[in-house]
DNA sequence: CTAGAACTGGACCAATTGGTCTATCCGTGT
DNA sequence: ACACGGATAGACCAATTGGTCCAGTTCTAG
């Protein structure tokens, strides 16, 4: 179901499948089986291109998740004349994205990483993605000529503010506290 | 283990158990034995008490979880002298909440209820629980003299910054995050 | 003292969990 | 033609899952 094109390798297969199911029900919510009814791979494959099983999936799945985030933030700030608008328009593309996954999803990596067997193991993967994003951020913020520690600010501020907003909006199963969140913004 | 006094009937037991295991490993993570194990209770109890089963006792114990952010937030706010005070430490409170958890705990209704079988049903109530904290805090902003949509825009900022605040918290293993938020807010 | 409710204790259950293992397949280099 | 490694397929497994059920125990009201 989840998976878009026919031609996709197994092992893609199954670390996109992961990355949508984890993102809507949780590591411990989803099992196996349905991981590879999704993915449409037998046991095999998993265990042949992940050793450690589920954990390892989770692991790239939580990496590739990030990956396209990262791509999302590059492609916001990338050609923003400040600091403010490339944080609203991130804004706006997440909210759109919010809209598109049916409006239940959490953030990729949190549900991913942040319940496993190996909870420290998880967590510090979960914190280096993390700290990708912010670093991310914040060196779009020093191009606009933010020193290093405002633009680490900047960078920590927004990533606060839209883990939080997606948590409301969430909740509310609408996508307008992502749209209103660049007015938190600060200057 | 987690249950602190032992004179505290089994209902209790079990709701306090259950917010505990909810809130550090998420729903799906807590089976049915740690949990009656924590709580010293045999399952005849818990069915007793709550006939729905694990995701009847999961709503009590985010509601559980729920009065009690509440009564932070009175505690915060009611002898402070500005909104920003108030908002100042109640951030305080949290992360010394934070300190004394061991540092990995999420917030007790996403994790308990943002994943259950009933999806629809726990979102709805976590969005309930949530309008109560934003509710209490819009009051709060009142009483300083805000209008009703000043109040409520400050109480969903609020609720924004804690929310992901504690998540990087909690990805970085450290408070201090959550003590720079107060910084955050706008006036 | 007793009847009946509220509650506890835990044996038991089907279904599912993550994981292992081996047989087979397929593509490529020789 | 052959061999060989990567990859796939799925039967199989012990352990655990959430849940049911009922025999007992404890509490309380008359």
């Amino acid at each position: 179901m989840t998976s878009s094109s026919r031609p996709l390798p197994t092992k893609d297969r199954l670390i996109r499948s992961a990355a949508n199911l984890f993102r809507t029900r949780g590591y411990h919510g989803v099992g196996l089986n349905d991981l590879l009814a999704d993915a449409n791979a037998p046991k095999g494959s998993l265990y042949h291109h992940f050793p450690q099983g589920k954990s390892d999936l989770a692991l790239a799945a939580a990496t590739w998740a990030s990956d396209e985030m990262l791509r999302l933030i590059a492609a916001s700030f990338d050609d923003a004349a400040t600091f403010r608008d490339g944080a609203t328009t991130l804004c706006f593309k997440l909210a759109k994205l919010f809209d598109l996954t049916g409006q239940w999803d959490a953030c990729p990596i949190g549900s991913t990483l942040f319940e496993g067997p190996d909870n420290e193991g998880f967590r510090a993967h979960a914190m280096h993605l993390y700290e990708g994003w912010i670093t991310e951020v914040r060196d779009h913020a020093e191009r606009f000529g933010m020193s290093e520690t405002q633009g680490q600010s900047a960078a920590e501020h927004l990533f606060v503010l839209i883990q939080g907003g997606w948590l409301l909006a969430r909740a509310r199963r609408s996508s307008d506290v992502i749209r209103e969140l660049p007015r938190m913004i600060v200057d």
